[in-house]
DNA sequence: TAGCTTTATCTTGATGTCGAGCTAAGTGGC
DNA sequence: GCCACTTAGCTCGACATCAAGATAAAGCTA
């Protein structure tokens, strides 16, 4: 079955015999999922209350454990966004009181950000519906082949420096 | 070799045990790449003075072949942006003088937008380096991998009805 | 023909993000 | 102990995007 990336290089094909397309196989069809996904969990986030980027945040300082704190570098380093992107996300998470913001007792320029009651739990009942989500998302490709993109998409993540 | 987003899987699954976080091993990491691979075409676009929502419309005009024209219906199911959002473009692009905007003859409600011969030229001189910077962003996997990857997500895509 | 619905594009106001630059605090060489 | 450099987080202004609604033309039904 064919695609619109199919179509899209096709023209490419046509308009520019000089220039080999395929590599828009894989990078357009990566934007385009990335975008499809993102709106179809949002959607889901959204029912609960929250929109994509509170979640991304609570999940970072839920999973990380007990006691549900980290420092905004930390959570910066989980999250491809900018230092003032962040400092806007807490403060309207903080206003929220899903989360708190404390001084580091060890580095008086640092500041931890821990889960409050109420974030703590939002998390816990909002992340299993959003796993659910995921998995319906990604239900058109069986779990083996799930399994072979994750590790295809991993080699490639590697070898660009993701960390 | 494990990445980032092992690290979180192992993250959830100690914290709750209760679910089955492997989805986020796709959905993550396809929304990873799609923002690195994003930010490498950004940059070499940038050189030659160009935004990448620019390269955009400019890519979609161009690609299309002669007469480089379509109307903004046409324009905006290519790409995954609101109404609102192709007006902006185009406002600015027509600044730019890279596109203009002229009546349909047919249906007075509708508007072509042509490619300037400035656009045209700028388009064809651009996508060659950008082809190769794609190649280049991909390059960690061999040229099978590259194929197995596209397959997968050419289906998951089709399951998703990305038309 | 009149009235209703749909289609094509634009307008407006709100919002999330970024880059550049700022302040305060920690670090290291001499 | 001092000065320069780095690090942590925040401020500010610019900007691309979206959702909702407006406008105008086309198409359909009776």
């Amino acid at each position: 079955m064919r695609d619109a990336v199919d179509t899209i290089i096709d023209q490419w094909r046509a308009e520019r015999p000089d220039l080999d397309p395929r590599p828009m196989g894989v990078t357009v069809r990566a934007a385009r999922l990335a975008a499809l996904l993102e709106r179809g969990m949002d959607d889901t986030l959204a029912g609960h209350g929250l929109a994509g980027w509170e979640f991304e945040v609570l999940a970072s300082l839920r999973r990380n454990g007990s006691p549900f704190e980290m420092t905004v570098g930390q959570l910066l380093a989980t999250m491809m966004i900018s230092s003032g992107t962040m400092t806007h996300r807490l403060d309207r998470l903080e206003k929220r009181r899903l989360v708190v913001r404390a001084k580091d007792p060890h580095d008086r320029r640092g500041i931890r950000v821990r889960l409050t009651a109420d974030g703590r739990e939002l998390a816990d009942e909002v992340v299993g519906t959003h796993l659910n989500r995921e998995r319906e998302l990604i239900a058109g490709l069986d779990v083996e082949g799930q399994q072979q993109l994750a590790e295809l998409l991993r080699k490639l993540l590697l070898s660009l420096n993701d960390s």
